[in-house]
DNA sequence: TATTGTTATACTCTATAACTATA
DNA sequence: TATAGTTATAGAGTATAACAATA
């Protein structure tokens, strides 16, 4: 049998492996010429399109700073605001074609770099999975 | 039997923990005043004192960064920056104890309030463990 | 009155390049 | 000459507070 790790090992290595995951998407990211702030918000709105305050919700940030980041984003033809038919306060930003390629283009070079993940049979897959969600729920 | 996950959902999870671990410590961090990098950087100097070279390396950012974040910790006497005797272009950084007062804080909340790992039986600890270690070797 | 987005401000992090003092 | 640390610089992210437009 294993040992059973402490609490604090397998926090380590969880920060550990964040880290490792972290620096991967941001080098990722770096080599399209974005910042990991500017590759996660193309990555919420790969599913939808999403309002400047729900953005700010997502990234966890102040609603003051996705003026700056969505300005530096729509400057690149990645992303396009628009204002909400319903409630004229609110600006909908939605991702353009490039943007869509882009954030595609960063995912695709992300599965092929997480290779460790390679390393697990179907079954370990699927534990990991679970064992995550019971950790990490959402 | 539970179904196999696919390598994007594992990748979408595991940003999913990244985020949550990433935002647990920031917030505990910032309770104490200090930035991520900042707390990141007790954290690595708890076990030992490092060269700023050496800091830099293990925080992967540029050495002319570290200047800056040890600054800010010595003004608030959280480290202290010493001349190496053998190579005296070498600085070395080591904690304070009120440094090492900071960073143990940090970590006992961290520990509070990571409880998913709570609800994982010995079993399930180890096989976390494991498994990360396979995906994210060292 | 409350909310959405923006602006202004100030601080921190980040990389690049040039500098100094040592080796 | 090579290396360790610093400085100068510029761009980006971050929070706070105040503001205009809209609800």
């Amino acid at each position: 049998m294993s040992p059973i790790p402490s609490k604090a090992q397998l926090m380590e290595l969880l920060a550990h492996s964040v880290t490792t995951h972290y620096a991967d998407f941001t080098a990722s990211a770096a080599d399209t010429g974005l910042t990991t702030s500017q590759a996660k918000t193309l990555s919420v709105l790969r599913s939808a399109p999403a309002s400047m305050r729900s953005l700010a919700h997502t990234l966890a940030c102040d609603a003051s700073n996705m003026t700056g980041i969505i300005d530096r984003l729509e400057k690149r033809d990645l992303v396009r605001r628009e204002v909400s038919i319903t409630d004229r306060r609110v600006k909908n930003v939605a991702l353009t074609e490039a943007g869509e390629k882009v954030i595609d283009t960063i995912r695709e070079r992300m599965e092929q770099t997480q290779t460790g993940l390679d390393n697990l049979s179907d079954d370990e897959r699927a534990e990991l999975f679970r064992l995550l969600t019971v950790v990490f729920p959402r």
